[in-house]
DNA sequence: GCCAAAAGAGTTGATATCAATATATTCACG
DNA sequence: CGTGAATATATTGATATCAACTCTTTTGGC
C-alpha cells in the first residue's frame, strides 16, 4: 500500500483533478502553443487568427460585438487591435450612425493573409481531429459552447 | 431565403464554428474571469490558485515539473511566481541535490491561504457544474486532458 | 432643448504568455 | 579528471488579459 497522503493535501488533490476551470486552461495554452506555431510562419498567432476570422464581415462588426464573439473584455481586445493595425491588417472607424462606436474592417493586406492562413488552419485543426479520435469533437465543442 | 454569404466569408464562418482552439480559448477567458472573481476576497487569482495547488505537496516540486503540470511554459512560470513569492505565499529554495533545480515551497501563509480557498473554489464548481447539466463534466475534462 | 443616466470605447497598472536567448550546473565520455 | 553536451532555470521583449477609471456620445425624461 502506498503511504497515506498529507491531510492538507488531499483536497487540493480533488481539485487539481476536478476543476474545469484549470483543464480548460491547460488545453488552451497548449491550443495555443499548437496553432501558434503553425501560424508562425505567417507573422500571426492563433489569437489574431481567431480575431481577424471575427472582423471578415461584409458589414464590419462594432468592438463590443467582437468582444462578445471572442468572450473577451473589450480593453483587452482594443490592447489587441494596435499590433494588427500597425501591421496594416485591420483599421478601426468611426461608425457614422453612432459615433461612439467603432467599426473594424479589414484591409485587403488581412483578408490576403486569412485566404493564406485558412489551409493552414485546416491542415492543424485536420490533424488534432485524428488525435482526438477517442473524443466526440462534437460533444466537445458543444460542452466548451455551454461553459462560454 | 437569406442573402448569400460573401465567398471570402464562407470559410471564415466554417472556422469561426468548429476551431477547438478559438472554443477552448472563449471558455478559458470566461471561467477565468468567473473564478478570479470567486477568489477576489483572497486576494488570488485563479491562475494563482491552481498554481499554489501544484506547489502543494509534501515534498516540493521543481519549477519543470509544475510548468508541466499546468502545461505552461518554464518562463511563464517564472514570472508567476514573482508575485506569489513577494506576497510571501511560497518560496524558491535551491535543489541541494541538484543545484540547477528549483523546489517551490509554500510559506505557512501559502498553506492558509490554500485552506481559505478550498470551500470558495467548492461552492463556485458546484454551481458551474449544476450549470451544465446537459453537459457530462466527466467526459469534458477527458476530452480535455487528452488536448494537454 | 436640457440634463442626468447609460452606453461605447480608451488608458493605466498589474499579471500572464511565450519565443529567443543567456547562465549555471550536471552528466557523459574519453 | 576535464571538457563538450545536456539539463534546469532566468532574462528580455512583445503580446494578452482584466479591473478600475476616464472620456465621449447618445438616449430618456422632463
Amino acid at each position: 500500500m502506498s503511504k497515506p497522503a498529507n491531510d492538507s493535501t488531499v483536497p487540493t488533490r480533488h481539485i487539481h483533478d476536478h476543476c474545469l476551470c484549470l483543464h480548460t486552461q491547460r488545453a488552451a495554452r497548449a491550443l495555443a502553443r499548437r496553432f501558434d506555431e503553425a501560424f508562425r510562419p505567417l507573422g500571426i498567432t492563433s489569437g489574431q487568427f481567431s480575431l481577424l476570422n471575427a472582423m471578415n464581415r461584409e458589414t464590419p462588426r462594432s468592438m463590443g460585438e467582437v468582444a462578445a464573439i471572442l468572450a473577451m473584455d473589450r480593453t483587452t481586445l482594443t490592447a489587441n487591435l494596435k499590433p494588427l493595425e500597425r501591421q496594416g491588417l485591420m483599421k478601426i472607424t468611426v461608425d457614422p450612425a453612432d459615433r461612439r462606436s467603432r467599426r473594424l474592417v479589414l484591409t485587403a493586406a488581412g483578408k490576403k493573409l486569412l485566404r493564406a492562413a485558412a489551409p493552414v488552419w485546416k491542415r492543424e485543426h485536420a490533424a488534432l481531429e485524428k488525435e482526438l479520435t477517442a473524443i466526440d469533437a462534437n460533444a466537445l465543442r458543444a460542452a466548451l459552447r455551454a461553459i462560454a
